[in-house]
DNA sequence: CCTATATTGTGTAAAATTTACACATTATAC
DNA sequence: GTATAATGTGTAAATTTTACACAATATAGG
């Protein structure tokens, strides 16, 4: 099934004999083409939206496919991944995780690419946020269809990985402005988790968590009674930061 | 910082034009060697191991590494790991999971390698279990030390990983006999994540999900009274599998 | 056979957390 | 000024988690 490689670490004999060169030894290995790329989510309008770009291969034509590149010389893989990011979104200081890498060998029509998924969240309406190329868009994470390569793949990974650490971290406050409501956030957790909260419990929830800091102001240009605006308590999150223990399966 | 790469998905002009050869795209590519690794956990008396076998890199001499190994031209980044892990162990249907990638330029002596951390478990004491090569060895997950490359890094996120993962999924029944006493269990837990737990609280929390089967048999050969022995119900749990559902940071 | 030892197996009460649920308040829109 | 649409708030019941002690049962060793 494999060409097998005299060289592999699990084919080479060990003769009790040290390797004196690691790099000739590595020159023996197959090599394969490496890129990452960013399942960049943002929240609008009451969706998760992953930011896609039309993909430049004639055979994808008019389909889309994830912000990528690929992974210079010596470069580390996050770094990668951050500047796919700050470059296509003109952003600094974006929340960015590695996820998971895909591999299989014919995920690229044009040979092996091995690449490295990566989720980011940030604030659409940041001012920050500069998206020049016109072949980018925001589209609904539900409904994504018509994905070039395994896109598809990767962004239902992403997106069932966010779900999961939205619940065990608050990354989902990367999503929203630095002040929001809690409606807003409410709006958030339900969008991702594709559920129904009550609006008391919720509430209590966060307030009891205690991260939330009142700004003392309010929403505005709502066509109806205002709610407060709320912070996230970074830094006592980072220290109070409990650790989780719960078996329940 | 980056070399500039022309062919570059991000660098590439983006004329509207359509690539129709995309093999010729990723000739462009720079190359990398792939090696997956697996952090192969054990559990034996009361303590969490993994297996590890002398580097046989000169420079990282008396020195343990991870079992890995290159990945073939054609396959899966899963199935390499497999390959490595029934090569090694001679043991098969073995759980094994991706964990994360490790890219950094320098992590390889030789040159630039990206490994692809899987973490598999299985039960020491299995029959099937073959370990020929006199050079494994199952180590003591604290005290880690003394590791090649990033070795100790990827095992310790790979721990990490599985202290997160045994407490939300049923992983930890592929370290002991397919027969365990409730005191082995509890036993692994607190091996695993490091705490002291209440015996009859523990029992509760299983009895109570219901997925334990007793079989009806009993401990032998140990100098007290013995315990009852239970499958894990697999086939139930796949089943009721509940989505997992709390906010708590 | 008896005794010492070590571990199994079991229940309950208190505390904490989660859930379900309704109404008065406050802003805008017209 | 009135209709509308959301905010803000409390409590009781149910569930889950925690803390905690003693009798039963096997082996080991004289």
């Amino acid at each position: 099934m494999n060409k097998l490689i005299a060289s592999s670490p699990a084919n080479r004999k060990r003769t009790g004999v040290l390797i004196n060169d690691p790099a000739k030894l590595v020159n023996t290995y197959p090599k394969v083409a490496l890129t990452v790329d960013c399942a960049i989510f943002g929240f609008e309008e009451d969706k998760l939206k992953v930011l896609l770009i039309r993909s430049d291969l004639a055979e994808f034509k008019e389909k889309w496919s994830l912000l990528g590149d690929i992974v210079c010389d010596t470069e580390e893989l996050d770094s990668a991944a951050y500047r796919v990011l700050s470059q296509r979104t003109g952003m600094e200081d974006v929340f960015l995780e590695q996820v998971r890498t895909f591999g299989g060998p014919q995920r690229h029509p044009g040979g092996r690419v091995i690449t490295v998924a990566y989720c980011s969240l940030l604030n659409i309406y940041h001012h920050q946020l500069k998206i020049h190329d016109n072949e980018l868009h925001w589209h609904s994470v539900d409904n994504m269809t018509d994905m070039a390569f395994d896109h598809k793949a990767i962004i239902d990974e992403c997106y069932r990985w966010l779900q999961k650490r939205i619940q065990e971290h608050p990354l989902g406050f990367n999503l929203l402005p630095e002040k929001f409501s809690l409606r807003e956030l409410q709006n958030l957790y339900e969008a991702i988790l594709g559920v129904k909260l009550d609006r008391r419990n919720f509430r209590k929830k966060f307030f009891s968590m205690d991260f939330l800091i009142d700004v003392g102001e309010f929403e505005e240009d709502v066509p109806h009674r205002p709610g407060k605006l709320y912070k996230f308590n970074f830094e006592k999150y980072e220290k109070n930061k409990r650790k989780w223990f719960a078996i329940d399966f």
